[in-house]
DNA sequence: AAATTAAAAGTACGACCGTTCGTATAATTG
DNA sequence: CAATTATACGAACGGTCGTACTTTTAATTT
């Protein structure tokens, strides 16, 4: 009664995949079996429903980022280091960095924003506990006096996921190979702005000061 | 020998619209036809593949956008004004201001950043000129004085296509009424400090005292 | 008003979609 | 090792997809 669970996880990890590179509509039953080497009544024992199959696709790439950049980044000491441990795992998962295509939130936001369901509410609450997380790391940078205290910890969350959205447009449709930069510069400047004192802060050597063991 | 340019325009408009909802991908030759009073091979009698209607949607779209965003905001003065007038038009445009749905251009970004074909370039020589037009505006905005001499133009159009993805996410998949404010406190902050002085410049005043005629 | 050309309908095709069901094989349990 | 249950298969369903034809109807020109 164990091998199903695998067998699961290894069509969820697949199906993560595909759905990164088609988006998590036009990922299909026939399609992602014969990639795990299933029928697709085979595979279609594991769900109900292919609602419920994205619904898992989500939940699974939500679990993912999890791993690859919520929990590098909460290693990082509170505060200034933290937030910029969040912004750049967030910049490697957005391009190609922990998925072979884009960003499924992304790309399922504009599936799904017209659309009502189950499918939607997943993302909805993915996608606001993930800006909940910035805003978080925003205010613990206040505590701790690296950001201005009457600083508005979700009006930056709305800035650093623009900047995010842009880099992801930049890089992934136009690919321009400046993305990251410019993602970076504009981050920079976010938080400069953001600061206590107005003395200018040196990303890149804040950077490489930083340990990302993730 | 001119009915057909006028029922192809008919066809276009609503497959815009339904574009607009679905997304590019998913609008149906069966679905649009029959929203057009048409039968399905009467209406592919105006498009030589379903490739060849996606393009021609895309810059049906972007002709729409033309006349109710950048034209109008080219009627206002060159500088500041103008590059707000892009801004405003902008955010109308993408919160059903024009369309019934979301931005379609935001839409096919996620739907082709992975494939190649005429669709894709389409959208490529469409975001990019856009693009231009935002620096051209803040290249005129430093020449009269309005903005700092030394801003990297481009790097405020990345910047001010990041305020605008991040609204098109808070409004339409969150739903929070307060995407707006949000979006221009962005703006105008983004504005401030890339002010020639940095006395705080008062956007909704600024608003107030424009003229937009659509 | 007739002749000609353009526009739309009709029908059909093969491919794939999500889903259901009965059956066989494999894994787990007693 | 046998009994049982979990897992996967194969075939088939009704639909819809994009596309290719031929035929009918409508618009334009002579």
């Amino acid at each position: 009664m164990k091998k199903a669970v695998e067998t699961k996880e290894r069509i969820l990890e697949k199906a993560v995949e595909m759905a990164s590179l088609f988006g998590l509509r036009d990922l299909t039953i026939g399609q992602l079996s014969t990639e795990v080497n299933l029928s697709k009544s085979g595979l279609y024992a594991h769900f109900d429903s292919k609602e419920q199959l994205q619904v898992e696709v989500l939940q699974k790439t939500a679990s993912i980022f999890l791993e690859y950049v919520v929990q590098p980044a909460l290693r990082q000491p509170r505060g200034l280091p933290r937030l910029v441990g969040l912004f750049e795992g967030w910049l490697n998962w957005s391009n190609q960095g922990v998925l072979p295509g884009g960003c499924v939130f992304v790309a399922a936001t504009s599936e799904w924003d017209d659309r009502d369901g189950r499918v939607r509410d997943a993302l909805v609450t993915i996608q606001k506990g993930w800006l909940a997380v910035i805003a978080r790391a925003v205010e613990l940078s206040k505590e701790q006096g690296h950001l201005r205290p009457d600083l508005d910890a979700e009006q930056v969350a709305f800035d650093v996921h623009g900047i995010m959205l842009s880099f992801h447009h930049q890089s992934r449709l136009l690919r321009e190979d400046d993305a990251r930069a410019r993602a970076e510069e504009s981050f920079a400047s976010l938080l400069n702005r953001s600061q206590l004192v107005s003395e200018s802060l040196r990303y890149q050597e804040l950077l490489r000061n930083m340990r990302f063991t993730p």
